[in-house]
DNA sequence: CTGGGCTCCTGTCAGC
DNA sequence: TGCTGACAGGAGCCCA
């Protein structure tokens, strides 16, 4: 489900209300992806900092208050295929997916993830431990300037897999998920098929931008709401009712009214105009 | 090192 | 109405 849009979504909706809390207790479901990783007792006085987002994970960081508990470091969440988080005052007996709930002296933050692909997971800094582990393959973010047409041009003249496939794998830049991948190949006028080594300069030019600009635009609508994302306010996303390709399989091209086609590429589905994408 | 395929898990929906 | 199979926003891991 969430894509960066998703996640920075839910990032804005609760950091400033969880910022500055001190926990008060957390209770685990039904195991997610990853154990905690640590004695989840631990967590208990500590404070929680400033939530940020690297890729498509969260990092809560933590800082020790009370030497009796000690766990410091922080929180990287996950939220998989289907989860969310909510910031709530007050929350009801965990439901059969919540799985997760980090009871805090201004308010509870509960995750929710019926498939349980999502994942917290302490570690001692971002930089070391699990946090370093399973950041450490992560491409550029695509709004820091460092995402250059240039520099995507340099990463997938490396690749032979079709460029779709590239955007999706995460390790030459993060964000885009299928959702967006698939968005940014329509609005750069890019076939998701073409093999990653013979995009032209111009091509990963457009290409940079369109991801930019797709993401930007989801970002502005609150991501997309598929079937069950929700902002840590329960609030939904409208980007869905704006895709051009994703999900639009047989239905007329915005553009050029040629039916949008779907083909599957790397076990995952991909949304596109064989009219419109082939500069 | 690269690329392809499988896997985790649950819910929903189309088709019979 | 009930059963079965396909598919779903992610991404780590294993093997060729």
């Amino acid at each position: 489900m969430p894509e960066l849009p998703e996640v920075e979504t839910t990032r804005l909706s609760f950091a400033h209300r969880i910022e500055g809390a001190r926990v008060v207790d957390v209770r685990m479901g039904k195991p997610l992806r990853w154990p905690l990783g640590c004695d989840a007792l631990a967590l208990r006085q500590n404070h929680v900092g400033s939530v940020t987002r690297r890729g498509k994970y969260l990092w809560l960081p933590l800082r020790v208050a009370d030497e009796d508990e000690a766990a410091g470091g922080g929180l990287l969440m996950h939220l998989g295929m289907s989860g969310s988080l909510a910031f709530r005052d007050q929350v009801d007996h965990p439901g059969k997916h919540d799985h997760f709930d980090l009871v805090t002296t201004k308010g509870t933050l509960r995750l929710t993830d019926p498939r349980r692909f999502g994942a917290v997971v302490w570690s001692p800094s971002l930089t070391t431990g699990s946090a370093a582990k399973l950041l450490a393959n992560l491409g550029v973010e695509p709004f820091d300037p460092a995402f250059t047409g240039l520099q995507l041009h340099g990463a997938l003249r490396r690749r032979k897999v079709a460029v779709k496939t590239a955007l999706l794998a995460g390790d030459i830049v993060v964000g885009a998920g299928n959702i967006y991948a698939c968005e940014a190949l329509f609005t750069a006028g890019i076939d998701p098929r073409l093999r990653s080594d013979k995009l032209s300069k111009p091509r990963s030019e457009r290409l940079c931008q369109a991801v930019r600009s797709t993401l930007a635009q989801a970002l502005r609508l609150g991501g997309s709401t598929l079937r069950d994302f929700r902002d840590a306010h329960g609030m939904a996303g409208e980007f869905q009712s704006h895709a051009q390709v994703y999900a639009r399989a047989g239905q007329p091209c915005t553009v050029c009214a040629t039916p949008i086609r779907k083909i599957v590429q790397g076990q995952r589905s991909t949304f596109f105009c064989a009219t419109c994408q082939t500069r």
